[in-house]
DNA sequence: TATATAGTTGAATCGCCTG
DNA sequence: TCAGGCGATTCAACTATAT
C-alpha cells in the first residue's frame, strides 16, 4: 500500500527503560483548575491513559431555528470561543505537549472531536511526535437533523487514538473488543446513540453541560485500551463520563475541570456510580462472555424453538437449531457463526445476519428475531 | 453566538465578480503530467467541482518538496519528522493553492483520505482559506480485517467537502440525497462496498491502481453537488473513475494524471462508460429550484376565491383570503406567512404548509392547491 | 395500567433576494 | 453593508399528557 508509515523515518523509540518505577500519585480525584497548569504539576510518566473531549471551536453564527418555530439550544459557552484557528492551534499544542510529557511511554491518549476542530488536532499530535493507530467514527444514531436542508446531516463525531511512538507498547485488549462485537473484529465505526434520556445530566431542569459524552463511548474506550487498575486522566472532565465509567470499570481517574458548575455534578454522579464487580470485569477481559443476547436466549425464552431450520438468504444451505443454542448441519455442530463461516468456506461470518428463518411468512434474518428480544426485553 | 468571533478577522469572500465570464476549456480530456504543473496551465475559476484523492505515501511528494538546506527546528530536533510530514504539508499546500485558484467562487472540493494524511488535509484546506461544509465517512461494508489483531479494524476513510469561503453559494442537491436515501436527510456516514469484482480494473491479471475509488462513491459525490454538464477535475486521475462516471452522469470532465500505465487503463475504461440519457439525469429539485408561484397568483386565477376561509391543521385558527392575495384574521392582515408566523408567535413561518383548506372535502396544505397549480401551468 | 398522541431536544460552522 | 420580506425546512428518542 505503501502508507505514510511505511517510508516514513524511525521515530524516537517510546519504550520505558527498565526498572523505572512510576510516581505514585494521587487518584480518584478531581483537580479544579486550567488543565495545561493542572498537568505541569503531575510528574513524568504517571498516566496509563488519557480521554480528552477538547473544545472544539464550533464557530456558530447566529440563532438557527427548527422548522416548527422552536430555536436551537446551541453551545455558545466562552470556553468554545477562539479568536483565530492560530489560537487554536497554539492551545491545542500547549495541552498536548503536557499530555505527553505525563503519559507513560506505552500509555494511549484519546481526542474527541467533529470536522471543526479533529484536523487541527490530527496534525498538532502527529507534530508532536505522537502516532496515531487508528481513527475512530462514533455514528451517532440519532443526530440533530440539518434543519435547512443545506448540507449532509452531521451525524458522527471522530476519535482519534494514539501512541507515544510508533514502537510503543501500547495496550490493546483485542479479545474484549472482539466479544463485544459478537465474535467478529471491532471495526473503525461505532454505532452508538448520543447522551440523552436518563443518563443526561440535568440541572434546575435544563442540561447540566451542552456536549456530554455517552457512557458507552467511554466504556469502549476504556475496556479497548486499560487494565483494571489502570490510571485514567481527563483533562477537560466536564460532568465527569470518564469518572464515572472509570470506576465501573475498576479503573483509576484523574478529572481536571474549572468550571464548579461541572464540578459539582461530576462529584455527585461519580459518588453514585457503582462498580462492577471483578468476576464481571475478568469475563470481559477474557472474552468468555457471551455476546449481549446470546443466540440460546432466544431459543431458550421461545423466540426460536429447538428443531427450527434455519437457511441463508438464497436457501443454498439448511441448519437445524439446537436445544442448547447451537446449530447442526449434517454431523457438524457449531455457533451461529461458526457454522457460517464453515459452510462459506469464509474466516468469519456474521450468524446474525447469514441465518434466516420464516417470520410472517417472509424470510427474515434472525437478527431481526433479536432486535425482537431487545425490543421486549431491555431493562 | 460569538462575540470572539465577532472580532475575528472577516474570512475571503468568494462570490464571483460581477460580469466576469468563466473561461472556455477543453473538457473530457486527459493531461498528462504532474498536476501542480497541469493545473497551473489551466486558467482562473474554471472549474465547477473537484474531487481528488492524493498519495498518501511520500516519495512523490518527499522527492519535489525537500525543505531546503536545514532548516530544523532546534528546540524539538527531530529533524526526519520535520521532512517527513513537513514535506507532505508543502505539497499539499502547493497544489490546493492551485486548485483554488482555477475553482469557480462557487465551485467546491472534495478530497478524499485515511488517518495517515486526512488530518494534515484538512487543516490545509482550513488554512488555504476553504471553509469545510461537512466531512463523509465512507463506511466500507467489506474491509480488509487486521491480521495481527492490534488495532481496530479500519473499515472507513474520511473525504471533506468545502466550498471557496463562508459565503459562497455552493450547489447541494439536497432533495436528490434525500430520495436516494428513501426519503431521509442524507447522513454525512455512507455505506458503501469497496471496489472489487466487476468493476475492479486489472492488467496482466493484477489490480491495475492499489486505491481504485468505487464508482459508486464518486456517483453519490457528483450527483450531491454537481449539475448536468458541470466541469469536474481531478488531479489525481488514476484509473478515471471521476471521468467514467463524470461521462455517466452528463458532467464534463478533466483528469491529470502522470502514470502511463494508469492512463491508458483511465481511457480505455472511459470510452467503455455509456451516458446515461437526459431523462434519466433529471433529479428531485426542491421546492427552492421550482418557479415561484405567488400565493395571490392562486386568487387571481381562481384557484381561491377572496372570502375563502383558511385555517391551520387543528383549526385553532382562521383566517379570510382577499382579493389582493393577503390573509386577514380580525383586524389583522398579511401575508400568508407573515399571519402564520404572527399567530403562532414565531419568528417565521411557511405559510404554504401552515394554512389548510378544504379541497374535495378533506383539510389540506395550501401548498396542495399549488401544486395543481404548477400541473395546469408548467411551461 | 396500558396505549396513543403530542411535545421536546440533541457539539449546527443551516437562505436568498431586494432596496 | 444591513435590514426586511418572502418562504423553505427535521430525525430519532425520550417525556408528558390524554384516553
Amino acid at each position: 500500500m505503501g502508507v505514510m508509515e511505511r517510508v516514513a523515518p524511525r521515530r524516537k523509540k517510546a519504550v520505558a527503560p527498565a526498572g523505572v518505577e512510576a510516581a505514585k500519585i494521587a487518584t480518584d480525584c478531581l483537580l479544579r483548575g486550567d488543565c495545561i497548569a493542572e498537568m505541569a504539576k503531575l510528574p513524568d510518566a504517571c498516566i496509563d491513559m488519557i480521554f480528552a473531549d477538547p473544545p472544539y471551536n464550533l464557530q456558530l453564527g447566529g440563532d438557527l431555528f427548527r422548522p416548527e418555530g422552536g430555536r436551537v439550544d446551541a453551545v455558545d459557552n466562552d470556553w468554545d470561543k477562539f479568536d483565530t484557528l492560530g489560537s487554536y492551534d497554539r492551545f491545542t499544542k500547549a495541552w498536548l505537549r503536557e499530555a505527553r510529557r505525563i503519559l507513560k511511554p506505552n500509555g494511549s491518549i484519546w481526542v474527541i472531536g467533529s470536522y471543526h476542530n479533529i484536523f487541527r488536532v490530527g496534525t498538532a499530535l502527529q507534530d508532536e511526535g505522537f502516532w496515531i493507530l487508528n481513527d475512530i467514527i462514533w455514528r451517532k444514531s440519532n443526530p440533530m437533523p440539518n434543519f435547512k436542508g443545506t448540507r449532509f446531516t452531521n451525524a458522527h463525531e471522530t476519535l482519534i487514538w494514539a501512541s507515544q511512538g510508533e514502537d510503543a507498547k501500547y495496550t490493546f485488549n483485542y479479545k474484549a473488543m472482539k466479544t463485544l462485537n459478537d465474535e467478529l473484529q471491532m471495526r473503525s465505526d461505532w454505532v452508538l446513540p448520543i447522551c440523552g434520556g436518563q443518563e443526561r445530566l440535568k440541572r434546575n431542569g435544563t442540561k447540566a453541560h451542552p456536549t456530554q459524552k455517552p457512557e458507552a463511548l467511554l466504556y469502549r474506550v476504556m475496556l479497548a485500551c486499560t487494565k483494571p487498575g489502570d490510571v485514567v486522566l481527563d483533562p477537560f472532565f466536564g460532568t465527569g463520563t470518564t469518572g464515572a465509567v472509570a470506576k465501573r470499570l475498576g479503573r483509576k481517574w484523574i478529572g481536571i475541570e474549572r468550571e464548579d458548575d461541572y464540578i459539582e455534578v461530576a462529584l455527585e454522579r461519580i459518588e453514585a456510580a457503582l462498580p462492577l464487580d471483578e468476576s464481571a470485569l475478568t469475563i470481559m477481559q477474557t472474552a468468555r462472555q457471551q455476546p449481549k443476547v446470546a443466540f440460546g436466549t432466544l431459543v431458550e425464552t421461545g423466540y426460536l424453538q429447538p428443531g427450527a431450520v434455519l437457511t441463508d438468504a438464497k436457501r443454498r444451505w439448511q441448519a437445524v437449531v439446537r436445544a442448547d443454542g447451537s446449530l447442526s448441519v449434517g454431523k457438524d455442530t457449531g455457533s451461529i457463526h461458526k457454522m457460517g463461516a464453515t459452510l462459506q468456506g469464509a474466516p468469519s461470518c456474521n450468524g446474525w445476519t447469514f441465518w434466516h428463518c420464516e417470520i410472517d411468512g417472509a424470510l427474515k434474518p434472525i437478527d431481526a428475531l433479536r432486535q425482537t428480544y431487545l425490543l421486549a426485553n431491555e431493562p
